[in-house]
DNA sequence: ATTACATATCGCAATATTACGATGAATATT
DNA sequence: AATATTCATCGTAATATTGCGATATGTAAT
């Protein structure tokens, strides 16, 4: 089927899910680590950065931007992305969460 | 297309992407938080806990168990699955490290 | 040996994702 | 005003993912 039966899921799950895949593509992770290097990006910077068709990066830059992690703003006639910080570190503490918890089936088998 | 032009980016990228990837979905969420939570599994414990079919479940735990967050070693007629520690600290390690380097770009729109 | 049980694998259908060319919308330059 | 630049969106093709029934495999119980 290709579809995620998201309602056997509790929302807290569902939610995580997300966060994580929407860093699941190199292309995406590459995007912001550019951002975060530069003091912030126009798309077409990108384009050559990357190798991907401009309309490619656009729609990962979409993806991201719907995940909250970066924002954009017009700036003349590109636009200026940069990390948004507090979704950057709320991504991080429910990350955090889930890899700190205490683990019973550790190494067992 | 519906491929990933994996050559356009770093080993790291494509790694760490991958560890994000498997952890981008909520079934397999719900698979690791049901193991962590018992002492150990089996995949008919799983079935009825998630509401998946046994082939499905059987199809995440596999890609989990490709990623090294879990093993599973032969128990009788079932497979006790459990946590792989060093795997799994290793994974939260790398996350750290993409979250917690310096931002340039933090805020500027 | 036969049967029951637990899990893995195969094959398929449906949907999702990735990528890109073409085009549109908005602003800047001339 | 006309043109160029930058980015978003649309439409489409190709591949990937998700999910499941059927079946295979391996072990335990009878």
């Amino acid at each position: 089927m290709g579809v995620t039966k998201s309602e056997l899921f509790s929302d807290k799950k569902n939610r995580l899910s997300l966060m994580f895949k929407v860093l699941g593509h190199p292309a995406r992770l590459a995007i912001l680590q550019y951002i975060i290097n530069q003091e912030a990006c126009i798309c077409n910077d990108l384009v050559e950065e990357l190798g991907l068709a401009q309309a490619t990066i656009s729609q990962h830059l979409k993806e991201l931007k719907n995940s909250g992690l970066i924002k954009g703003t017009i700036e003349g006639k590109s636009v200026c992305y940069c990390i948004d910080d507090t979704v950057w570190n709320e991504f991080f503490k429910e990350f955090e969460l889930f890899f700190t918890q205490k683990i019973e089936a550790r190494d067992c088998c």
